[in-house]
DNA sequence: GCAGAGCGGAACGATCCGTTCCAGTGGTAA
DNA sequence: TTACCACTGGAACGGATCGTTCCGCTCTGC
């Protein structure tokens, strides 16, 4: 029951094209806005009759999965009651749509909106919230802090293999592992200072223009 | 007691040199070879007449990580006499000298010679020797295989901050509470297939032409 | 039957980067 | 003291890449 014609078309394509966005800049956050046009299978044109150029397009997506990641921090809290299996099912939710490695790798290359950093802070939020919950139900070690969410999302996002469905597999193998450290009241502190929230929001420097190479 | 004249400042350039790349393609792999004269304070030409190009440099930066990994491990297994302990004890090495972030993200970027393979070769024994150590000083989970490594690592090397010594101590911090799944023989097993030697080794693909942007 | 929305992809211009080249400098050996 | 040359800094070059524009075509919707 697809649509027809022109119209139908170029509605389909703002779907095609944006997916498409999404898997080869989760490959690679420096492609070629050419290699989005081609894994889509349409012209150049096509993507910019719908984004200005570039930036626009990242910054879509990247607001895309913000709000992704807001829905999957309200949907795991609302449907467990207790805090430690909502956090776990929080983390494979993200996991599973690898949303952060695309917010993540995404952020430095547009600058951000109002809204997004509105969104920012209402999910820094609900993480925080999921965080209590969990350390209220008793399962969570003591030490494990709201910004460690940030350090096994990055971790996670970082096993990555030329099999997309692979990746999966051993990413949820990898948080397996994680969720089995972060579920233990009986292990010894945790080394070193723990992450401070905030500490990873160098990457959304707003000017684009001051993009340093290296800052140390 | 530095060395005088010309002859010392070249044998000094070398390993300023050396260090800088070390540095530069640490932050950034695709940098430039301009960036690493410039974090060295030496001109280009100073580049050029240690190395036949930017993908020799590449090659001698890789195989010195290389070397270094296979270190820790030896060193590791001669330190301690308790397997699980001596584990511990290679990955927190690995991860403090920020080995595996280097060889992994510059692997691909030039066709290794027979040596490297060779080295990486005997890297996996020893690996696989501390693994099984591990296992048979019964604190090592069951279904940790000696593959799972390069999942622990990667993630590890994953966590990045602007500032060097920061993301040394996030790093530890993130270990930890890996080790900490890892050390557990209660825990149910862990989700899906488990990593298979050699299923890394995708990235070490000879030819240096046929790099495809994404393969899936 | 026609105006134009939508499209494919060639072409353009800017930028970046690896490598080469050359002139300057100062240690070194006779 | 002097002539040489190893070593160096950095400008310059040429090729590659990529974002964006533009033009000509198609085919729909009226």
């Amino acid at each position: 029951m697809a649509e027809q014609g022109r119209k139908g078309q170029a509605r389909r394509n703002d779907t095609v094209i944006l997916e498409a966005a999404r898997e080869v800049f989760l490959d690679d956050p420096k492609a070629p806005i050419a290699a989005v046009a081609d894994r889509a299978g349409v012209g150049i044109s096509a993507l910019y009759r719908r984004y200005a150029g570039k930036e626009d397009l990242l910054r879509t997506l990247c607001h895309d999965g913000l709000k992704r990641f807001i829905q999957e921090a309200e949907d795991a809290g609302r449907a467990h009651e207790d805090g430690w299996v909502a956090l776990r099912a929080f983390l494979e939710g993200v996991v599973d749509a690898d949303v952060h490695s695309l917010t993540v790798h995404l952020a430095g290359t547009f600058s951000p909106t109002e809204e997004m950093h509105a969104d920012a802070v209402a999910s820094n939020g609900l993480v925080e919230g999921l965080v209590k919950r969990a350390h209220g139900s008793g399962r969570l070690r003591r030490d494990f802090t709201v910004a460690d969410v940030g350090l096994v999302l990055e971790a996670c996002a970082a096993i990555r293999l030329p099999d997309r469905d692979r990746t999966a597999q051993l990413r949820r193998r990898y948080l397996g592992l994680t969720l089995d450290g972060m579920d233990r009241t009986d292990a010894g502190a945790l080394p070193g200072p723990a992450p401070v929230p905030g500490e990873f929001n160098y990457r959304w420097r707003r000017s684009p223009s001051e993009t340093p190479r290296e800052s140390r």
